[in-house]
DNA sequence: CTCTGGCGTATGGTATACCACAGAAAACGA
DNA sequence: TCGTTTTCTGTGGTATACCATACGCCAGAG
C-alpha cells in the first residue's frame, strides 16, 4: 500500500471550486478601480458562472464569503454589488489597522529575533530609494511588505490575518492616496524610527511610533478626501 | 397599488433563510459546550436541513459564513465540524482583542461624551457586587457589556464589530475561565481605574490600563491552561 | 485468525430546475 | 401628453437531483 513509487504530489484534495472562485474573484475585485466614476459595481451571478464554466452554486458560496469580507454587498432580490467604501469606513479601517499593528510592534520588540529585525532593516533600506524616485508603485508594495513584516514578527498569526483582511480593502484606497504630498519620504523616516525602536527592544516606543505613523495616514486621508467623498457616496450617476 | 389596508408589517425584505439559519446556528454553536469531552462536533448537513425544514442550499451558505467566522471547519468530502480552538489561538484572540479595545479606549478618552462615561460608571458600579456574590454568570455578561461599551464609545463601529467577532469565540472560553482565582474581584478594580482614566480624558493612560487589563487575562489563561490544552487537542476518544 | 481488496453507503460538492420578487417597459385611460 | 396599471423579463433565492469521494464492512485468501 505504501508502494508510492511515482512522485505523485499529494494532490490538493482541499481545493474546491468554491475556494478557487473565491480567490479569483477577490483578486479581481481588489484590482479593479472601484472608485472610477463609471465603474460597474454590479456582479451578475449567471454571467460570472458562465465565464468560469461552473454552476451558480459554488459561485454563490464564494460570493457569500466575499460579503463577509466586506468586499461585496448582497441585496436580496436586487443583486450583488462591489462595495464602495465610504470615507468613514476607510478611516475606521485605518484605525483598526493602527490598533493591530501597534500591538504587533509592541510584541515584536520583545519577541522578534535579531535576524528578523536585521531583515526588516535590510528591506526598508533597499526600498527607501524607490520612494525618492517617485516609483510609487514599487514603493507601495514595499511599504505594505514592511508592515506585514512587523505583523509577522509579533509571532501572532491572528494579528497578521486580521490586518491582511484590512489591507485587501486598502489596495483600492492606495491608488488614490499615493503621491499626495511628501507622504512617501516622510514614510521612510518613520520606518527607520520604528526599526530603531525595535532594535532597542523598546515595546512602548515601538508601539507609539507605529500607531502614530499609521494615524498620520489616517489624518491625511481625513483631511485630503473630506470634500471628495460625498461625491462617491451619492450613488449612481446618469449615463452609462 | 397602495391600497394596503391590512396592517401588514413592512416585512424584513432583507431577511433570507440564509441569514436566519446563520444566526440560529451561530448562537447554537456558541452556546454549546465545545470543550466537553464527548461533545459531538460533527454537523450533518442533511439532518440539520431537515430539522430546519429547508433545503441544503441556504444551509450551506450559512455554514460557509460560519467557516469564515472560524466557528466551523469544512473538510471537503469529510464533513463539517465545530472548531475547537487551540490554546494558541485563544491566546491570540485575546491579544487581538486587547489591541482593538486599547485603541478604542484611547479614542474614547477623547471622543466619548460625558453622558457615555457616566453611563459606563453606572453600569460598572451596578454590577460590581455580582462579582463578590460569586454570581459569575451575571458578572460575566456585565463584564462583556463593559468592554462593549468602551468599544462603542470609541465611535468606531469597525472596532466594535471586529471585537465582537472575537467575543463570539470567547463565550466557550469564558465557561472555563470564570471563577478561577480572584479574577472577578480583580476585574472590578481594573474597571474602576479605566473609568477614572476616561473621566480624566487621559488617552495614553486609558489605553495602557485597558491593554494591561486584557493582557492579564491573557497571562492567566496561558498559565492556567498550559497543561490542560494538549488533552483537548488529542482528537476523538473511543466509545460513543 | 488475520490481512487484504473490493464493494456499498454516507456525505459533501456540483449542477440544474423552478419560484418569487423587483424593475422597467408597454399599454391603456384620463 | 401624462399618469397609472399591467405585464414581462431578468435576477437572486430555494429546492432537488446527481456525482465523486472517504470510509467502513464483509468476503475470501493466506
Amino acid at each position: 500500500m505504501k508502494a508510492g513509487r511515482l512522485p505523485l504530489k499529494p494532490i490538493a484534495t482541499n481545493f474546491t471550486l468554491k475556494d478557487h472562485i473565491y480567490e479569483t474573484l477577490r483578486d479581481a475585485i481588489t484590482k479593479m478601480n472601484i472608485y472610477d466614476d463609471g465603474a460597474d459595481l454590479r456582479l451578475d451571478e449567471r454571467s460570472i458562472a458562465e465565464q468560469f464554466r461552473i454552476s451558480r452554486t459554488p459561485l454563490r458560496e464564494a460570493l457569500a464569503r466575499l460579503e463577509k469580507d466586506g468586499l461585496v454587498s448582497i441585496a436580496p432580490r436586487k443583486g450583488v454589488f462591489v462595495v464602495r467604501k465610504s470615507l468613514t469606513e476607510i478611516l475606521e479601517m485605518i484605525v483598526a489597522w493602527a490598533a493591530l499593528e501597534s500591538m504587533a510592534a509592541r510584541l515584536a520588540a520583545t519577541n522578534a529575533s535579531e535576524g528578523e529585525i536585521r531583515q526588516l532593516r535590510k528591506h526598508a533600506m533597499r526600498h527607501s530609494e524607490s520612494s525618492a524616485r517617485a516609483d510609487l508603485g514599487e514603493y507601495s508594495d514595499a511599504n505594505i511588505r514592511f508592515h506585514q513584516m512587523i505583523l509577522k514578527m509579533s509571532g501572532r498569526k491572528l494579528l497578521a490575518d486580521m490586518a491582511e483582511g484590512l489591507f485587501v480593502h486598502m489596495h483600492a484606497i492606495r491608488r488614490r492616496a499615493l503621491g499626495e504630498g511628501d507622504r512617501a519620504s516622510r514614510s521612510v523616516v518613520d520606518h527607520m524610527s520604528i526599526i530603531e525602536a525595535l532594535e532597542a527592544r523598546d515595546p512602548d516606543f515601538a508601539e507609539k511610533l507605529v500607531r502614530e505613523h499609521t494615524m498620520r495616514l489616517h489624518d491625511h486621508v481625513a483631511h485630503t478626501w473630506a470634500r471628495l467623498e460625498p461625491i462617491a457616496e451619492s450613488g449612481s450617476q446618469p449615463g452609462v
